[in-house]
DNA sequence: CTTTAATTTCAAGACATGTTGAAATATAAT
DNA sequence: ATTATATTTCAACATGTCTTGAAATTAAAG
């Protein structure tokens, strides 16, 4: 994680059905959900929540697993955790006023 | 903070020069740094720092203070903590494998 | 009051992003 | 084979973001 990859995490999660996106399915993780179950429980038409999703998985946010007609999409902790701790620990240096926030 | 608000606080982070002048201010913190010492400290001209510095105060990230003919910027712990504990606690359920990241 | 210094503001251009609805693709069922 | 279902892809449009360099602003100094 580098400050190039971070900007890029940062601009992927900077929109609200995207983090609309990421608490539906951290609420039904390790399961995750179909697209379609996604669009709707966000509100969004098919192909917008395509369009997030897309970017969602390109940028490793999410993993994507084909089930017969539909698409699984699970979250990737791993990678949401890299992001926070990079900017946790790299760009405000462990500073004790932001780690009381987590 | 609801989702708007943490949308518009990642957009505001989604650059590698953003990040650049936070952690530097980080590493100033409290007192922080002018901006003709950010701009030299992150390599961008006055104009481009300036513009960084304008959104991310805009955001509240950043405090700006006139000092004589100087302006002094400082990194408001609050707010980046805030968007990481919303982020932590609301989108991601507090989830323990994300918090191990911190 | 003129000049110097620090910084922002502005306009122009280039590029990226998000929305929409229609069409295309992939898979399964009849 | 034909049809239905799930989802993506595409084109068009509108909007937003970043960079650059020149001009304007603010404040201090001579």
């Amino acid at each position: 994680m580098n400050e190039d990859n971070a900007a890029l995490l940062f601009q992927t999660l900077a929109n609200p059905d995207r983090l609309r996106i990421i608490r539906l399915l951290v609420s039904a993780a390790p399961d995750g959900k179909i697209a379609g179950e996604i669009a709707t429980g966000i509100g969004a038409s098919p192909s917008r929540a395509s369009f997030h999703l897309a970017a969602l998985t390109e940028a490793g946010v999410l993993t994507c697993t084909r089930q017969s007609r539909s698409l699984r999409y699970t979250v990737n902790f791993q990678v949401l955790g890299g992001l926070i701790g990079f900017f946790l620990r790299d760009c405000c240096d462990n500073n004790p006023t932001m780690r009381a926030c987590c």
